[in-house]
DNA sequence: GCGTTCGCTTGATCCATGTCAACCAATAAG
DNA sequence: CTTATTGGTTGACATGGATCAAGCGAACGC
């Protein structure tokens, strides 16, 4: 069993800093524009802050729900098991997203959450969300605009599935970490993936050598420089052309 | 353009019969164990009842989203389109299942709602969904359910188009058909498919002459028999054995 | 520092599904 | 009733991506 080892350093640090208020990623997770006062009220919906090593679970398939957990910082996979074995990531996320959401209608998680690098997280237990959330409207308005988003984004991933072939979905897939990186102030040109070749094929629905071969050809093409998990964009239109040509 | 055309009896009808408190759906759609009270004030949520004929739109991407519409009969697909020309069904919708979950976030709608046969819609302003729920606990609690559910839903499509093999997606295609029929009161071993082969495969991400082979062949394995849009399942554990079979 | 493991790349081959095409059945239009 | 149109089935063939296999570099444990 993966474990969690706080250490005291840790937990003075969750003393001092677990507010939203001065949070620099409020603009991801929060709604604009609420008072001083809604601020505070919201400060206390974070009960725990917690540091997930790179590896571990921050939740399992199966266990009671009852919280849903922002990133603080880190990177995260999502992934869903079948009986037979077969598995599959449903999602990658970063800094500012929000996890948990699936666990909302069964009372218990429908998948795995695991660090891809060392992160912290900020639980909210559910509860109280809802009983803020009919206090605070725009709080209320914001939550529903969150699932909603990771619903659109779903369709999405089922768009990509459904209809793009291999090279289409990792330039899709590489466009879509740019721009989540831009919006967190990080280049939009230059990352390092957080995550294999074969978690990557999982997420398209591909094969990690699909991926390896992907990854070469845009290489030969000049669209982007790869070594290993280092990533340049070298032509996001050439990416972005390729996406859009018929078949 | 395909408008809707109510006519006098159906204006009549709306007024006689919209009220959530008798819709013989309302375990579908409603929380369980609402006060007399809470119920009442239920009924005011639901604004118009509409018909849509077979063919028409319910929406479509890109107009204003202001409302959610509960499905009171009759069959609907989504779908999507991207700017090159391919589209995909992202799901379909049949009664008491909610529509346009995923116009929340951006405010516009980013899909098309399209009836597969003539049907009838309850029409849910958002905004006052959003106030009532925030009296209500209850209905709060399980409108966040109902998105919830959505998105676990999402993750099962992902996983069906991301690993699975042409038949076993047919396979639990059917199958899941099969049990919302049952949960509506309908023969779970029986029914008539709605939809095209071809939205068949779009849902499923496969060509429809690849969803005609798979029915086929399903036929001579003696596991449904289909006539047409006509489907029986005659061994149902065949259908589940098939999907959970090693590659 | 050295061996082991893990992640990645690349080549050769295979197969599931796509593509193209012909034909048939059901339904709608005239 | 006759014809046009749409949806479905089936066959022959093509191909994108999976599979199998070998080898290599980077990271990690000892």
């Amino acid at each position: 069993m993966s474990q969690n080892h706080p250490l005291k350093q840790d937990m003075t640090l969750s003393v001092i800093k677990t507010a939203c208020s001065n949070c620099n990623l409020r603009e991801l997770c929060l709604p604009l524009g609420l008072s001083l006062e809604e601020l505070e009220r919201l400060d206390d919906l974070i009960s725990t802050r917690r540091r997930i090593r790179r590896g571990d679970h921050l939740y399992r398939a199966g266990e009671a729900f009852d919280a849903i957990y922002a990133i603080r910082s880190g990177f995260f996979k999502t992934d869903v098991l079948l009986e037979d074995g077969r598995d599959q990531v449903t999602g990658f996320q970063m800094a500012g997203e929000l996890l948990g959401l699936d666990g909302i209608s069964s009372e218990h998680h429908t998948c795995n959450a695991i660090a891809l690098e060392d992160s912290e997280i900020c639980a909210i237990p559910f509860s109280r969300l809802e009983s803020l959330s009919r206090e605070i409207h725009a709080l209320q308005h914001h939550f529903h605009k969150v699932m909603s988003r990771e619903i659109v984004r779903d369709h999405g991933v089922m768009m990509l599935l459904g209809t793009m072939r291999a090279e289409e979905r990792l330039a899709a897939f590489l466009l879509n970490l740019s721009q989540r990186f831009t919006a967190r102030g990080f280049s939009h040109a230059e990352f390092y993936l957080r995550m294999t070749r074969e978690e990557i094929g999982s997420y398209l629905g591909l094969k990690l050598e699909t991926v390896s071969r992907a990854f070469s050809k845009f290489q030969e093409e000049g669209y982007i420089a790869v070594q290993q998990k280092h990533i340049r964009i070298l032509d996001v239109n050439g990416l972005k052309a390729l996406m859009s040509q018929r078949h």
